[in-house]
DNA sequence: AAATAGTTTAACCAAATGGTTAAAATTACG
DNA sequence: CGTAATTTTAACCATTTGGTTAAACTATTT
Protein backbone atom coordinates (compact mmCIF):
# COMPACT_ATOMS: atom_id res chain seq x y z
CA UNK A 1 0.00 0.00 0.00
CA UNK A 2 1.13 3.89 -0.36
CA UNK A 3 2.35 5.33 2.10
CA UNK A 4 2.82 9.01 2.75
CA UNK A 5 7.03 10.11 2.10
CA UNK A 6 7.15 10.84 6.28
CA UNK A 7 9.23 7.35 7.56
CA UNK A 8 12.20 7.89 9.21
CA UNK A 9 14.38 6.90 6.73
CA UNK A 10 13.57 9.61 4.35
CA UNK A 11 13.83 12.48 7.24
CA UNK A 12 17.20 10.83 7.46
CA UNK A 13 17.89 10.66 4.24
CA UNK A 14 16.65 15.03 3.43
CA UNK A 15 18.60 16.29 6.55
CA UNK A 16 21.54 14.27 5.70
CA UNK A 17 21.94 15.23 2.23
CA UNK A 18 21.34 18.90 3.37
CA UNK A 19 24.10 18.89 5.43
CA UNK A 20 26.32 17.62 2.44
CA UNK A 21 24.86 19.26 -0.48
CA UNK A 22 25.32 22.89 1.66
CA UNK A 23 28.93 22.13 2.69
CA UNK A 24 29.88 20.71 -0.49
CA UNK A 25 27.86 21.64 -3.58
CA UNK A 26 26.09 19.26 -6.51
CA UNK A 27 29.47 18.03 -7.86
CA UNK A 28 31.80 17.99 -4.60
CA UNK A 29 29.01 15.97 -2.86
CA UNK A 30 29.28 11.98 -2.79
CA UNK A 31 26.20 9.82 -2.33
CA UNK A 32 27.85 7.42 0.15
CA UNK A 33 28.76 10.51 2.44
CA UNK A 34 25.19 11.42 2.25
CA UNK A 35 24.17 7.86 3.26
CA UNK A 36 26.70 7.61 6.36
CA UNK A 37 25.66 10.83 7.25
CA UNK A 38 21.89 9.23 7.69
CA UNK A 39 22.99 5.72 8.37
CA UNK A 40 21.46 4.13 5.90
CA UNK A 41 22.62 1.94 3.09
CA UNK A 42 23.09 3.62 0.11
CA UNK A 43 20.60 2.05 -1.98
CA UNK A 44 17.78 3.65 -0.05
CA UNK A 45 19.03 7.12 -1.60
CA UNK A 46 18.09 5.76 -4.92
CA UNK A 47 15.02 4.00 -3.82
CA UNK A 48 13.37 7.50 -2.45
CA UNK A 49 15.01 9.62 -5.10
CA UNK A 50 15.78 8.09 -8.32
CA UNK A 51 19.27 9.52 -8.48
CA UNK A 52 21.85 12.36 -7.39
CA UNK A 53 20.38 14.91 -9.57
CA UNK A 54 16.67 13.85 -8.20
CA UNK A 55 17.47 14.31 -4.59
CA UNK A 56 19.80 17.30 -4.93
CA UNK A 57 17.04 19.24 -6.61
CA UNK A 58 14.61 17.98 -4.04
CA UNK A 59 16.77 20.00 -1.27
CA UNK A 60 17.60 22.98 -3.45
CA UNK A 61 14.27 23.85 -3.69
CA UNK A 62 13.79 23.25 -0.54
CA UNK A 63 16.79 25.10 0.90
CA UNK A 64 16.04 28.25 -1.69
CA UNK A 65 12.11 28.39 -0.90
CA UNK A 66 13.27 28.85 2.99
CA UNK A 67 15.81 31.59 1.70
CA UNK A 68 14.00 33.83 -0.58
CA UNK A 69 10.02 34.54 0.23
CA UNK A 70 10.98 36.08 3.23
CA UNK A 71 12.84 38.84 1.44
CA UNK A 72 9.70 39.76 -0.64
CA UNK A 73 6.92 38.98 2.30
CA UNK A 74 8.76 41.90 4.50
CA UNK A 75 9.19 44.10 1.69
CA UNK A 76 5.54 43.78 1.11
CA UNK A 77 4.00 44.81 3.99
CA UNK A 78 2.17 48.11 4.67
CA UNK A 79 4.27 49.76 6.79
CA UNK A 80 6.97 52.40 6.68
CA UNK A 81 9.94 51.55 5.03
CA UNK A 82 12.13 51.64 8.31
CA UNK A 83 10.23 49.09 9.71
CA UNK A 84 10.42 46.90 7.29
CA UNK A 85 14.41 47.69 6.71
CA UNK A 86 14.61 46.57 10.37
CA UNK A 87 12.47 43.68 10.29
CA UNK A 88 14.72 42.32 6.52
CA UNK A 89 18.04 42.68 8.69
CA UNK A 90 16.73 41.69 12.19
CA UNK A 91 15.09 38.57 10.35
CA UNK A 92 18.07 37.67 7.77
CA UNK A 93 20.84 38.09 9.97
CA UNK A 94 19.24 36.28 12.48
CA UNK A 95 18.61 33.04 9.99
CA UNK A 96 22.54 33.43 8.62
CA UNK A 97 23.78 33.10 11.72
CA UNK A 98 21.85 30.11 12.30
CA UNK A 99 22.67 28.29 8.44
CA UNK A 100 25.75 30.75 7.18
CA UNK A 101 26.24 28.43 4.66
CA UNK A 102 23.13 28.95 3.03
CA UNK A 103 24.15 32.26 0.65
CA UNK A 104 26.61 30.64 -0.73
CA UNK A 105 25.20 27.07 -1.57
CA UNK A 106 22.12 29.22 -2.86
CA UNK A 107 24.05 31.81 -5.41
CA UNK A 108 26.79 28.88 -6.02
CA UNK A 109 24.42 26.36 -7.30
CA UNK A 110 22.00 28.77 -8.87
CA UNK A 111 24.80 29.79 -11.18
CA UNK A 112 24.89 27.03 -13.22
CA UNK A 113 21.56 25.95 -12.74
CA UNK A 114 19.02 29.35 -12.91
CA UNK A 115 15.52 26.84 -14.36
CA UNK A 116 15.68 25.72 -10.80
CA UNK A 117 15.13 28.90 -8.95
CA UNK A 118 12.39 29.86 -11.34
CA UNK A 119 10.30 27.06 -9.98
CA UNK A 120 11.26 27.18 -6.50
CA UNK A 121 10.25 30.77 -5.91
CA UNK A 122 7.18 32.12 -7.15
CA UNK A 123 8.93 35.69 -7.54
CA UNK A 124 7.29 36.90 -10.55
CA UNK A 125 3.65 36.50 -10.25
CA UNK A 126 3.53 38.35 -7.19
CA UNK A 127 3.37 41.90 -6.86
CA UNK A 128 5.26 42.72 -4.32
CA UNK A 129 8.33 44.60 -6.66
CA UNK A 130 5.35 46.55 -7.88
CA UNK A 131 4.58 47.87 -4.29
CA UNK A 132 7.67 48.50 -3.06
CA UNK A 133 8.71 51.07 -6.12
CA UNK A 134 4.79 52.68 -5.40
CA UNK A 135 5.84 53.05 -1.77
CA UNK A 136 9.70 54.50 -2.63
CA UNK A 137 8.33 56.99 -4.95
CA UNK A 138 5.37 58.58 -2.61
CA UNK A 139 8.20 58.60 0.09
CA UNK A 140 10.29 60.30 -2.53
CA UNK A 141 7.60 62.63 -3.42
CA UNK A 142 7.07 63.37 0.01
CA UNK A 143 10.64 64.31 0.84
CA UNK A 144 11.17 61.62 3.38
CA UNK A 145 13.83 60.28 0.93
CA UNK A 146 15.70 60.40 -2.15
CA UNK A 147 14.56 59.00 -5.31
CA UNK A 148 16.12 55.40 -5.62
CA UNK A 149 14.72 52.44 -7.43
CA UNK A 150 13.62 49.16 -6.51
CA UNK A 151 16.44 47.21 -7.71
CA UNK A 152 18.88 49.66 -6.32
CA UNK A 153 17.44 49.56 -2.88
CA UNK A 154 17.07 45.95 -2.85
CA UNK A 155 20.24 44.96 -3.85
CA UNK A 156 21.73 47.73 -1.05
CA UNK A 157 19.70 46.26 1.80
CA UNK A 158 20.73 42.27 0.65
CA UNK A 159 24.12 42.96 -0.10
CA UNK A 160 24.59 44.84 3.20
CA UNK A 161 22.98 41.47 4.77
CA UNK A 162 24.36 38.71 3.23
CA UNK A 163 27.68 39.34 1.67
CA UNK A 164 29.49 39.33 5.27
CA UNK A 165 28.07 35.73 5.39
CA UNK A 166 29.55 34.79 2.24
CA UNK A 167 32.64 36.09 3.11
CA UNK A 168 32.90 35.44 6.68
CA UNK A 169 36.54 33.34 6.08
CA UNK A 170 37.55 36.19 4.45
CA UNK A 171 36.61 38.87 6.81
CA UNK A 172 37.68 36.62 10.05
CA UNK A 173 41.13 37.14 8.02
CA UNK A 174 41.54 40.41 7.56
CA UNK A 175 40.68 41.70 10.57
CA UNK A 176 41.69 38.45 12.95
CA UNK A 177 37.97 37.78 14.34
CA UNK A 178 37.13 34.24 15.87
CA UNK A 179 33.75 32.62 15.21
CA UNK A 180 32.42 34.61 18.69
CA UNK A 181 33.92 38.04 17.32
CA UNK A 182 32.22 37.28 14.06
CA UNK A 183 29.18 36.76 15.63
CA UNK A 184 29.53 39.82 17.71
CA UNK A 185 30.22 42.10 14.25
CA UNK A 186 27.22 40.28 13.00
CA UNK A 187 24.90 41.55 15.84
CA UNK A 188 26.18 44.98 15.91
CA UNK A 189 25.21 45.15 11.80
CA UNK A 190 21.73 44.40 13.23
CA UNK A 191 21.77 48.23 14.40
CA UNK A 192 23.87 49.76 11.71
CA UNK A 193 22.70 48.18 8.62
CA UNK A 194 19.41 49.62 9.11
CA UNK A 195 21.20 53.10 10.33
CA UNK A 196 23.79 52.57 7.08
CA UNK A 197 20.32 52.52 4.78
CA UNK A 198 18.28 54.93 6.07
CA UNK A 199 20.77 57.69 6.97
CA UNK A 200 21.95 56.99 3.05
CA UNK A 201 18.37 57.88 1.89
CA UNK A 202 18.26 60.99 3.62
CA UNK A 203 17.43 63.96 1.22
CA UNK B 1 68.51 21.54 -20.97
CA UNK B 2 66.28 23.79 -18.46
CA UNK B 3 63.72 25.97 -19.65
CA UNK B 4 61.94 29.02 -18.09
CA UNK B 5 58.28 27.65 -17.76
CA UNK B 6 56.80 29.97 -20.45
CA UNK B 7 56.37 27.61 -23.59
CA UNK B 8 52.87 27.68 -25.40
CA UNK B 9 52.02 24.44 -23.94
CA UNK B 10 52.29 25.63 -20.36
CA UNK B 11 50.56 28.71 -20.83
CA UNK B 12 47.39 27.41 -22.74
CA UNK B 13 46.80 25.03 -19.62
CA UNK B 14 46.91 27.97 -17.44
CA UNK B 15 44.30 29.14 -19.43
CA UNK B 16 42.34 26.35 -20.08
CA UNK B 17 42.25 25.77 -16.44
CA UNK B 18 41.57 28.71 -14.91
CA UNK B 19 38.65 29.19 -17.29
CA UNK B 20 37.02 26.00 -16.52
CA UNK B 21 38.02 25.96 -12.67
CA UNK B 22 36.50 29.38 -12.39
CA UNK B 23 33.31 27.94 -14.08
CA UNK B 24 33.18 24.71 -12.05
CA UNK B 25 35.20 24.94 -9.25
CA UNK B 26 37.50 22.26 -8.27
CA UNK B 27 35.51 19.44 -7.62
CA UNK B 28 33.21 19.92 -10.69
CA UNK B 29 36.22 20.53 -13.52
CA UNK B 30 37.35 17.28 -15.08
CA UNK B 31 41.28 17.08 -16.25
CA UNK B 32 39.87 16.13 -19.52
CA UNK B 33 37.77 18.98 -19.77
CA UNK B 34 40.50 21.15 -19.32
CA UNK B 35 42.76 19.35 -21.61
CA UNK B 36 40.32 19.71 -24.15
CA UNK B 37 40.05 23.24 -23.82
CA UNK B 38 43.62 23.60 -23.82
CA UNK B 39 43.80 21.36 -27.00
CA UNK B 40 46.37 19.51 -25.32
CA UNK B 41 47.09 15.64 -24.81
CA UNK B 42 45.44 14.89 -20.82
CA UNK B 43 49.08 13.74 -19.43
CA UNK B 44 50.68 17.35 -20.33
CA UNK B 45 48.70 18.23 -17.42
CA UNK B 46 50.35 15.85 -15.15
CA UNK B 47 53.71 17.15 -16.84
CA UNK B 48 53.78 20.45 -15.98
CA UNK B 49 51.75 19.90 -12.76
CA UNK B 50 51.80 17.48 -10.40
CA UNK B 51 47.84 16.57 -9.66
CA UNK B 52 44.84 18.28 -10.13
CA UNK B 53 45.06 19.84 -6.42
CA UNK B 54 48.58 21.60 -7.47
CA UNK B 55 47.35 22.76 -10.89
CA UNK B 56 44.06 24.21 -8.81
CA UNK B 57 46.12 26.04 -6.37
CA UNK B 58 48.27 27.50 -8.98
CA UNK B 59 45.28 28.80 -10.49
CA UNK B 60 43.69 29.85 -7.44
CA UNK B 61 46.65 31.91 -5.76
CA UNK B 62 47.47 33.44 -9.04
CA UNK B 63 43.68 34.84 -8.92
CA UNK B 64 43.24 35.76 -5.34
CA UNK B 65 46.23 37.47 -6.13
CA UNK B 66 45.03 39.42 -8.53
CA UNK B 67 41.52 39.81 -6.88
CA UNK B 68 42.86 40.97 -3.09
CA UNK B 69 45.40 42.76 -3.34
CA UNK B 70 44.14 46.11 -4.91
CA UNK B 71 41.50 46.66 -2.00
CA UNK B 72 44.39 46.95 0.30
CA UNK B 73 46.71 49.56 -2.16
CA UNK B 74 43.05 52.01 -3.25
CA UNK B 75 42.75 52.00 0.66
CA UNK B 76 45.71 52.23 1.95
CA UNK B 77 46.93 55.42 -0.54
CA UNK B 78 47.08 58.80 1.22
CA UNK B 79 44.36 60.47 0.16
CA UNK B 80 40.51 61.85 0.84
CA UNK B 81 37.86 59.04 1.94
CA UNK B 82 35.66 59.84 -0.99
CA UNK B 83 38.41 59.80 -3.54
CA UNK B 84 38.76 56.49 -2.07
CA UNK B 85 35.60 55.18 -2.33
CA UNK B 86 35.24 56.12 -5.35
CA UNK B 87 38.44 54.63 -6.97
CA UNK B 88 37.96 51.31 -5.09
CA UNK B 89 34.27 51.23 -6.53
CA UNK B 90 35.02 52.26 -9.86
CA UNK B 91 38.07 49.73 -10.01
CA UNK B 92 36.18 46.85 -8.72
CA UNK B 93 33.29 47.55 -10.66
CA UNK B 94 35.36 47.76 -13.93
CA UNK B 95 37.39 44.37 -12.70
CA UNK B 96 34.16 41.90 -12.14
CA UNK B 97 32.02 43.42 -15.12
CA UNK B 98 35.07 41.99 -16.68
CA UNK B 99 34.92 38.82 -14.85
CA UNK B 100 31.83 38.27 -12.95
CA UNK B 101 32.63 34.92 -12.15
CA UNK B 102 35.98 35.00 -10.28
CA UNK B 103 33.86 36.40 -6.64
CA UNK B 104 32.03 33.37 -6.63
CA UNK B 105 34.86 31.09 -7.02
CA UNK B 106 36.90 32.81 -5.02
CA UNK B 107 34.52 32.65 -1.82
CA UNK B 108 33.32 29.35 -3.01
CA UNK B 109 37.05 27.31 -2.86
CA UNK B 110 38.33 30.22 0.34
CA UNK B 111 35.52 28.26 2.48
CA UNK B 112 37.17 24.88 2.13
CA UNK B 113 40.39 25.82 1.62
CA UNK B 114 40.93 28.77 3.79
CA UNK B 115 45.09 27.91 4.35
CA UNK B 116 45.79 28.47 0.33
CA UNK B 117 44.66 32.06 1.14
CA UNK B 118 47.12 33.09 3.58
CA UNK B 119 49.58 32.34 1.70
CA UNK B 120 48.65 33.88 -1.56
CA UNK B 121 47.59 37.08 -0.25
CA UNK B 122 50.20 39.18 2.47
CA UNK B 123 47.60 41.15 4.29
CA UNK B 124 48.10 41.17 7.72
CA UNK B 125 51.88 42.23 7.36
CA UNK B 126 50.72 45.13 5.29
CA UNK B 127 50.05 47.80 7.57
CA UNK B 128 47.10 49.15 5.97
CA UNK B 129 43.89 48.65 7.98
CA UNK B 130 45.65 50.34 11.11
CA UNK B 131 46.40 53.34 8.56
CA UNK B 132 42.71 53.29 7.32
CA UNK B 133 41.73 52.89 11.23
CA UNK B 134 43.52 56.52 11.87
CA UNK B 135 41.93 57.95 8.85
CA UNK B 136 38.64 57.08 9.98
CA UNK B 137 38.96 58.07 13.62
CA UNK B 138 40.76 61.12 12.36
CA UNK B 139 37.44 61.90 10.19
CA UNK B 140 35.52 61.33 12.60
CA UNK B 141 37.38 63.31 15.12
CA UNK B 142 36.78 66.49 12.84
CA UNK B 143 33.45 66.14 12.47
CA UNK B 144 33.35 64.76 8.61
CA UNK B 145 32.32 61.78 9.11
CA UNK B 146 30.15 59.31 11.90
CA UNK B 147 32.31 57.24 13.94
CA UNK B 148 32.73 53.79 12.24
CA UNK B 149 35.03 50.67 12.66
CA UNK B 150 37.43 49.93 9.98
CA UNK B 151 35.85 46.25 9.49
CA UNK B 152 32.31 47.73 9.15
CA UNK B 153 33.16 50.04 6.57
CA UNK B 154 35.47 47.80 4.83
CA UNK B 155 32.30 45.36 5.10
CA UNK B 156 30.10 47.58 3.78
CA UNK B 157 32.03 49.01 0.71
CA UNK B 158 32.98 45.50 -0.20
CA UNK B 159 29.11 44.36 0.30
CA UNK B 160 27.96 47.22 -2.19
CA UNK B 161 30.45 46.44 -4.48
CA UNK B 162 30.85 42.48 -5.60
CA UNK B 163 27.21 41.53 -4.27
CA UNK B 164 25.39 41.93 -7.01
CA UNK B 165 28.13 40.01 -9.03
CA UNK B 166 27.79 36.75 -6.42
CA UNK B 167 23.50 37.51 -7.10
CA UNK B 168 23.24 38.32 -10.73
CA UNK B 169 21.12 35.66 -12.21
CA UNK B 170 19.00 36.02 -9.13
CA UNK B 171 18.65 40.18 -9.46
CA UNK B 172 18.29 39.58 -13.50
CA UNK B 173 15.65 37.08 -12.53
CA UNK B 174 13.85 39.38 -10.23
CA UNK B 175 13.69 42.61 -12.19
CA UNK B 176 13.64 41.05 -15.58
CA UNK B 177 17.11 42.47 -16.42
CA UNK B 178 19.41 41.22 -19.21
CA UNK B 179 22.78 41.06 -19.50
CA UNK B 180 23.21 44.36 -21.21
CA UNK B 181 20.73 45.63 -18.57
CA UNK B 182 22.72 44.25 -16.20
CA UNK B 183 26.15 45.57 -17.24
CA UNK B 184 24.20 49.44 -17.21
CA UNK B 185 22.78 48.50 -13.31
CA UNK B 186 26.46 48.49 -12.35
CA UNK B 187 27.08 51.30 -14.48
CA UNK B 188 24.81 53.29 -12.60
CA UNK B 189 25.73 51.85 -9.60
CA UNK B 190 29.60 53.45 -10.03
CA UNK B 191 28.17 55.90 -9.03
CA UNK B 192 25.31 55.16 -6.50
CA UNK B 193 27.58 53.71 -4.46
CA UNK B 194 30.18 56.31 -3.12
CA UNK B 195 26.93 58.70 -2.62
CA UNK B 196 25.40 56.09 -0.28
CA UNK B 197 28.63 55.23 1.68
CA UNK B 198 29.45 59.13 1.77
CA UNK B 199 25.81 59.94 2.79
CA UNK B 200 25.47 57.32 5.44
CA UNK B 201 28.58 58.70 7.01
CA UNK B 202 27.44 62.06 7.74
CA UNK B 203 26.95 63.51 10.60
C1' DA C 1 -1.60 -17.69 8.39
C1' DA C 2 -0.95 -16.92 3.54
C1' DA C 3 -0.48 -13.67 0.21
C1' DT C 4 0.80 -9.12 -0.96
C1' DA C 5 3.01 -4.78 -0.89
C1' DG C 6 6.61 -2.01 0.86
C1' DT C 7 11.38 -1.54 2.75
C1' DT C 8 16.20 -2.70 3.43
C1' DT C 9 20.52 -5.00 2.51
C1' DA C 10 24.71 -6.80 0.31
C1' DA C 11 26.81 -7.72 -3.69
C1' DC C 12 27.62 -6.20 -8.05
C1' DC C 13 28.36 -3.31 -12.40
C1' DA C 14 29.65 0.04 -15.92
C1' DA C 15 31.31 4.42 -16.68
C1' DA C 16 34.03 8.16 -15.39
C1' DT C 17 38.08 9.97 -13.61
C1' DG C 18 42.70 11.06 -11.94
C1' DG C 19 46.86 9.41 -12.79
C1' DT C 20 50.92 6.48 -14.93
C1' DT C 21 54.12 4.66 -18.34
C1' DA C 22 56.87 3.66 -22.05
C1' DA C 23 57.80 4.82 -26.42
C1' DA C 24 57.87 8.35 -30.09
C1' DA C 25 58.75 13.00 -31.61
C1' DT C 26 61.09 17.13 -31.08
C1' DT C 27 64.57 20.22 -29.53
C1' DA C 28 69.09 21.55 -27.62
C1' DC C 29 73.86 21.25 -28.21
C1' DG C 30 78.71 19.48 -28.13
C1' DC D 1 75.79 14.98 -37.43
C1' DG D 2 74.84 12.46 -33.30
C1' DT D 3 73.70 12.22 -28.72
C1' DA D 4 71.34 13.70 -24.70
C1' DA D 5 67.54 16.13 -22.77
C1' DT D 6 62.92 17.62 -23.18
C1' DT D 7 58.24 17.46 -24.76
C1' DT D 8 54.27 14.98 -26.53
C1' DT D 9 51.38 11.03 -27.48
C1' DA D 10 48.65 6.86 -27.02
C1' DA D 11 47.57 3.20 -24.44
C1' DC D 12 46.78 1.68 -20.04
C1' DC D 13 45.59 1.29 -14.94
C1' DA D 14 43.39 1.57 -10.31
C1' DT D 15 40.05 3.74 -7.87
C1' DT D 16 36.04 6.15 -7.21
C1' DT D 17 31.44 6.86 -8.09
C1' DG D 18 26.63 6.77 -9.36
C1' DG D 19 23.59 3.41 -10.02
C1' DT D 20 21.33 -1.54 -10.30
C1' DT D 21 19.60 -6.04 -8.86
C1' DA D 22 17.92 -9.81 -6.63
C1' DA D 23 17.12 -11.60 -2.50
C1' DA D 24 15.88 -10.96 2.49
C1' DC D 25 13.10 -8.74 5.67
C1' DT D 26 9.04 -6.34 7.52
C1' DA D 27 4.70 -4.81 7.76
C1' DT D 28 -0.31 -4.96 5.87
C1' DT D 29 -4.26 -6.96 4.11
C1' DT D 30 -7.59 -10.58 3.60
Amino acid sequence: MYMEPNSTTENRIKEAARKIFIKKGLAGARMQEIADEAKINKAMLHYYYRNKEQLFKKIFEEVAAEFVPKIFSILGEDRPLEVKVQDFVSHYLDMLTRNPFLPLFVLSELRSQPEFFENAVGIKRSGILEKLAVQLKAEAKAGHIKPISPANFMANLMSLSIFPFLAQPMLQLIFSMNTQEFKNFIEERKQLIPQFIMSSLKT
